[in-house]
DNA sequence: TCTATTATCTCGGCCAGCAAGATACTTGTT
DNA sequence: AACAAGTATCTTGCTGGCCGAGATAATAGA
């Protein structure tokens, strides 16, 4: 980004949408936030059930350590998140049969039940507004979503030296 | 939601995008954090500098109250944010000469480099991809996440009880 | 002036996450 | 089988962000 359209940040039609885009991630952050505090959680321990229910729709089991390394956290941070959400019986905690070694996290129904109810409304009024674009318009919603998830992860490990 | 629409989540078009908004939320959040870590900040940190150079690109001074406020914290976690801020060298505290109660936070200008550092490629993307796409495309992309916006924090307000 | 209000800071404590090491199990080699 | 090395998780001790309560300082109204 060159210093003139810094200077423009905010002007032309390309650069609203980028504000506009932070500022969905920024609203639908706060969304999260408000869905862990209102049940005794921080923002990690919805994190990682949104991991874990993500792998249990793609039909694969999770261990600590996969949850652990999905959010960045350490073992010792790893097994301090699991902790809570067992105590909150929001997961338990299954020894796996193969490799004795390894503890599968599972998701309790209640906890999925808690997720739809906060997060289903926002879902339906998501469903509500793409039903009203014909194909090429979510087309494009989709390709520029996809292109910036892309370019999200690409910077990383650019940055990152990969 | 009803339980019919989550077994069919994923694989309507409808729900596709609504799954590829949330990783992108998530990847772009990961994107900030690792600002954040590189530069020996944490999140909240990040967060605080965007607020400011969003209040700061609209002509606004942002007191330590306004801060804390827009981030949720309270009085004596901003202070110490500031503190920490201050400390990096990424902000300067300035007393208000109309009300020499309120401390003003201004920016350091590096701080505005090291973040354009940072998200400057990322927003080039952003442009390079909105370029492509006509007006109809554009105003689809520009309605989907205006609502989304709306329906975030009305959602929030909702069930807060306003 | 006296009181109430507002803005920020200070103090003490809680708790998420880290680093280092312990424990338990698996795998490869002999 | 026995031993060493590797792997997954847990334990311990600590750091640091954030909170609650209260202190300090400045402004506003009667």
């Amino acid at each position: 980004m060159s210093d003139q359209e810094y200077e423009e940040a905010g002007q032309g039609p390309e650069m609203e949408i980028v504000h506009l885009l932070r500022a969905v991630v920024v609203d639908l952050g706060r969304h999260s936030a408000r869905f862990a505090q209102r049940n005794g959680m921080h923002p990690t321990d919805v994190r990682a059930l949104i991991v874990l229910m993500d792998a249990a729709r793609a039909g694969k089991d999770t261990s600590a350590g996969q949850l652990g390394a999905a959010l960045g956290l350490n073992s010792a941070g790893t097994t301090a998140l699991v902790d809570r959400l067992e105590r909150a019986g929001h997961v338990r905690r299954v020894r796996s049969e193969r490799d004795r070694r390894k503890v599968t996290i599972e998701v309790d129904e209640r906890a999925i039940a808690l997720g739809l109810q906060h997060f289903g409304p926002l879902i339906d009024r998501a469903v509500g507004l793409l039903r009203e674009y014909d194909e090429r318009e979510l087309a494009a919603i989709k390709g520029f979503l996809t292109g910036m998830q892309e370019a999200a992860t690409q910077e990383g490990e650019r940055a990152d030296g990969h």
